[in-house]
RNA sequence: GGGCGGUUAGCUCAGCUGGUUAGAGCGCCUGCCUUACAAGCAGGAGGUCGCAGGUUCGAGUCCUGCACUGCCCA
């Protein structure tokens, strides 16, 4: 960095140059050689793979700001740092893109067959799948890239492959029938998961279905009139007398012309409608239940696409809404329709492509969730709850531990299976003349029980969140017992949203307790079950981030059109003052209400970072002409890792003594508030130390100190220059973590472009050293402050002229007398005084006064004062003293107050009380003076 | 229907285990181009903490109810 700065930060100067070196330098890739024997302390994190058809948004920026920040501070705090990188592949999302690709061509992937489809997948993926990637290396996240990986690397199948038949084994996984969510348009089963129900106002239509041998009819309702066709039963409720008579007897299905029989089950509520239901097992999840309790047949009635089959009758050929169409006209001319009614309905739908899901019976993959391991142990489910309830994983903020709870407690089986061919292939092939099942993780050659080598592998394909639930130790090498299994495995932090909570933290958990918990574990874990079960976790802290709103709360949707593209506020205002928004925005568990106007400002503060550096650099190059001070002095008493505080920090003068004490206080404040993920208020103390402290109060103390004449001064500037330096240099390395683009910059140029690392990120974060932290002088530097802005107060009241030096008189203790004729020279400058002249008496009720609890200023001016102003604003004292001096009166009074309070919360009560009085009186004799004026 | 939140300055939000005068950014008002910074400097105004009870020496903070509001699950 040269010295001579532009007067405004351009952060698109410098920003992609410090990307481009940190991945190029490969400064984040952890050596873990087995020679490594380093007794340092490991911190993981995986990255949320991002899917690979993704481009970055705003939830992303927030994630991966608070992920970096997170990073960058343990690695600079000595932790062996591993932030492990990698893109999902992402099966329906990525599938749909291709297809999408192809329809454009006039393609289809059937036509052009799997093998075909696939090449062309990898084909998408390598020219567009790069994109996210591209991105998170120019917001500067400091991952590992050295071990990217992409979920369908060749390790990291064999895992998922090694994963599914062990569970296979154990009896967990399994094959069935069942009735599964179906969406129509992806031609793929779902989990319940992947459904999304949304609150529709709908229909709902009731039909007369006669009743075979009489002249009565049943009403059934239903929302989905299509289904009936299907319909294989009417329930009624057993204890519902109002269809006793009918028992054993059967209905007439209309348009099918079919017999049904009237069942007797719980599934019919009395209290709903007409009490009876249709019963259609083939197309509903709960008549499939009551069609398997009375052996009812399952009538199929649409195919995968949603239209109508050869089972429809004459529907068949139509789509399943063209048909609902059709159907309720027939039933009304054929006189079935009873009635329509609105009905509000949960219509569930693909989570992907928001087509409504239909329920359809097919044989799919299932993981047994809450089933013991054919060895023993808990189920999957159970470990994982286990592991929450006793804290091995903690949730920050704490009450998603009870919304994680409450969902495993009632988890289902998991459908696995994907009708999909972008994805794991399941490892299971049929021998086409036996029918022999052959799960294995090496394709078979030959069929094991009848020696034939026709065999076929399951068509399927795996859900892309089985593969991504075993990531926190696949990407380490599992199954293999590899040295980053060993090294890094549990990791210690997951940060995610809460989207994703049920998806895929709860399946890493699963997955991790069962996997990496005894037999499965391949590197050493503790002996006792407890301990194993503990260190099986995928990872130990899980902090789920909030939801970034646009600046009205509104969710950000592509629909809406209010998505923030988080490239383009970067472009704006830079990397460094979007991610210092987001985190000073992030309170844990608070949405987030991005807006321009808090980017804007925090630009604003980056710019003020880049101009003390300006001010520096000036004074620097000037010291070094003038052959006094260079930074290659700075180098000397540069800091050495592990260093807490500023060590032989020069305390002179009280300002130095004040920025040295407020350094370490701050530094103790951000390290406290970064170990609680309290991200904003880390932000909020550093910002306001380097700008409210050390630029608007020290640099201001220390300027003249900068600038020496004589010699006795050059030898006074060089200990004001090793100091203004090592703070500022200190400072850069606190605000790093959030703003590693500009630190970095100017890091370097605070070392003359001769670093004793190759990154700030590498440096030491500034440890606080208890020593250092001088309250004493802090009060004193508190009451210079207030002397300051009281007489500028004063003046502005008065409407002084600006550049006017005037005289004032300070009444106040010897100690303070003491300390204020000891900075006069400050209180000269920065309140533009003449001189200082103490007196022996209060001024409390002299005009153009001010009085504070420990000193009374008045400014010498003659300019009248504003009686009416002034009074207003003595009056408002005088109200506000008089109710807090009665409101502590009481309190001091009160004998349970001083028996039952804390000593230090009443003794602090009695000294604000006596300050207050004194106030109270000094405002009172100021008012009365201004009576008759 | 079950569960979890939220309501604090004009706006957006902090306020951790109850404790002395409730904070920030933006916006607003006044005055300054004071050679680091007008993306700046200096000064200032602005809040009965949703409502009603309760616990406590003490409540924005804990409890109960109510109102409004957001989300998750079924």
């Amino acid at each position: 960095m040269p010295h001579d700065l532009p007067k405004a930060y351009d952060p698109g100067a410098i920003e992609s140059r410090w990307a481009e070196y940190w991945v190029e330098q490969q400064l984040f890739t952890v050596e873990n050689s087995t020679h490594d024997a380093s007794s340092q302390q490991a911190f993981t994190l995986l990255l949320p793979p991002p899917n690979v058809t993704g481009r970055l948004h705003m939830g992303h920026m927030l994630n991966h700001t608070q992920m970096d920040i997170m990073v960058r501070w343990h690695r600079m705090r000595g932790f062996r740092t591993l932030w492990l990188p990698g893109t999902d592949h992402a099966g329906i999302a990525t599938q749909l893109m291709v297809e999408r690709q192809l329809a454009a061509e006039g393609k289809n992937r059937r036509d052009m067959g799997r093998e075909a489809f696939l090449a062309r997948v990898w084909e998408w993926r390598k020219q567009y799948g790069g994109a996210i990637i591209d991105q998170m290396k120019r917001i500067g996240d400091s991952v590992d890239w050295g071990r990217e990986y992409f979920t369908m690397d060749e390790h990291l199948s064999r895992a998922v492959r090694e994963a599914f038949v062990r569970l296979y084994e154990e009896g967990l996984v399994y094959r069935g029938t069942y009735i599964v969510n179906w969406c129509p348009r992806c031609v793929t089963a779902i989990s319940d998961l992947e459904v999304v129900h949304e609150e529709t106002q709908g229909k709902l239509w009731e039909i007369r279905y006669p009743v075979v041998g009489s002249d009565e009819f049943i009403i059934v309702a239903t929302t989905r009139p299509e289904t009936m066709l299907g319909d294989t039963a009417v329930a009624v409720n057993p204890k519902d007398e109002r269809y006793r008579h009918l028992h054993g007897k059967s209905v007439r299905l209309p348009l099918m012309n079919r017999e049904i029989p009237i069942i007797l089950d719980e599934l019919a509520n009395p209290e709903f409608g007409t009490g009876a239901v249709k019963v259609t097992p083939a197309h509903d999840p709960n008549d499939y239940e009551a069609g398997l309790r009375h052996k009812l047949p399952q009538i199929a009635v649409m195919n995968e696409l949603g239209r109508m089959n050869d089972q429809a009758g004459s529907y068949a050929g139509l789509d399943r809404f063209e048909a609902r169409e059709k159907i309720v006209q027939d039933l009304e001319e054929q006189g079935y329709l009873v009635g329509i009614k609105d009905h509000v309905l949960a219509i569930g739908k693909c989570d992907r492509c928001k087509t409504i899901v239909e329920p359809r019976i097919s044989e799919q993959w299932f993981v047994a969730v809450n089933k013991q391991p054919r060895l023993g142990g808990l189920s999957m489910a159970q470990a994982a709850i286990e592991v929450v309830k006793n804290g091995s994983i903690r949730f920050t903020p704490d009450n998603y531990k009870a919304i994680y709870l409450q969902w495993m407690e009632n988890i289902h089986d998991w459908c696995i299976s994907r009708q999909l061919w972008w994805g794991h292939r399941i490892p299971v092939w049929y021998c086409r003349p036996c029918g022999e099942m052959i799960v294995a993780k090496e394709t078979p050659s030959k069929c094991p029980k009848c020696g034939n080598a026709e065999l076929q592998q399951d068509v399927d394909v795996l859900d892309t969140w089985f593969s991504s639930g075993l990531l926190p130790f696949s990407a380490m090498g599992w199954p293999e017992s590899a040295p980053d299994l060993q090294s890094f495995y549990p990791t210690s932090l997951l940060i995610t949203g809460f989207d994703i909570l049920f998806f895929w933290v709860a399946r890493m958990i699963m997955m991790g307790c069962h996997f990496m918990n005894a037999p499965h574990r391949p590197t050493s874990a503790p002996a006792d079950a407890e301990g194993q079960l503990r260190e099986s976790v995928p990872f130990r802290d899980v902090y789920i981030h909030s939801l970034v709103r646009d600046a009205e709360r509104q969710k950000m949707s592509k629909t809406k059109g209010n998505v923030v593209d988080p490239i383009q506020v970067i472009e704006k205002f830079g990397t460094d003052a979007t991610r210092f928004t987001l985190a000073a925005m992030a309170a844990p568990g608070t949405d987030i209400a991005f807006s321009e106007t808090r980017t804007e400002s925090y630009r604003a503060f980056a710019n003020k970072i880049w101009n003390a550096a300006r001010f520096l650099f000036m004074n620097v190059d000037r010291s070094e002409e003038e052959k006094n001070w260079s930074l290659a002095e700075f180098r000397k008493v540069a800091p050495k890792p592990g260093d807490a505080g500023l060590p032989g920090f020069s305390t002179a003068t009280l300002e130095d003594r004040w920025i040295l004490s407020r350094f370490n206080r701050v530094a103790q404040e951000a390290n406290e508030a970064l170990e609680q993920y309290r991200f904003h208020e880390a932000a909020h103390v550093v910002y306001h130390f380097f700008w409210g402290e050390f630029c608007d109060w020290y640099i201001e103390l220390v300027k003249p100190r900068l600038a020496p004449i004589t010699s006795g001064e050059r030898i006074q500037a060089r200990i004001a220059f090793e100091n203004v330096v090592r703070v500022f240099e200190a400072s850069l390395r606190l605000l790093s973590p959030f703003m590693p683009f500009i630190t970095e910059e100017i890091w370097h140029a605070v070392y003359d472009g001769v670093p004793p690392c190759k990154s700030i990120a590498l440096a030491s974060y500034p440890k606080p050293d208890p020593q250092q932290i001088l309250s004493s002088d802090e009060t004193d530097m508190a009451m210079l402050q207030e002397l300051i802005v009281s007489v500028r107060n004063i003046r502005a009241e008065l409407k002084a002229e600006p550049k006017a030096k005037l005289d004032i008189e300070v009444f106040c203790d010897e100690h303070l007398r003491d300390v204020f004729d000891r900075n006069h020279s400050a209180v000269q400058r920065l309140a533009n005084v003449e001189r200082i002249v103490f007196v022996n008496e209060s001024l409390a009720k002299v005009a153009n006064a001010r009085s504070s609890a420990r000193f009374d200023v008045r400014l010498v001016y003659e300019q009248k004062i504003d009686v009416a102003a002034e009074r207003e604003r003595l009056t408002k004292d005088v109200e506000r003293l008089t109710k807090e001096i009665a409101k502590a009166e009481a309190q001091l009074k009160n004998e349970s107050f001083l028996a039952k309070a804390p000593a230090n919360v009443v003794d602090g009560l009695r000294k604000k009380h006596d300050e207050n009085v004194l106030l109270l009186e000094k405002a009172q004799a100021a008012l009365s003076e201004l009576e008759g004026k």
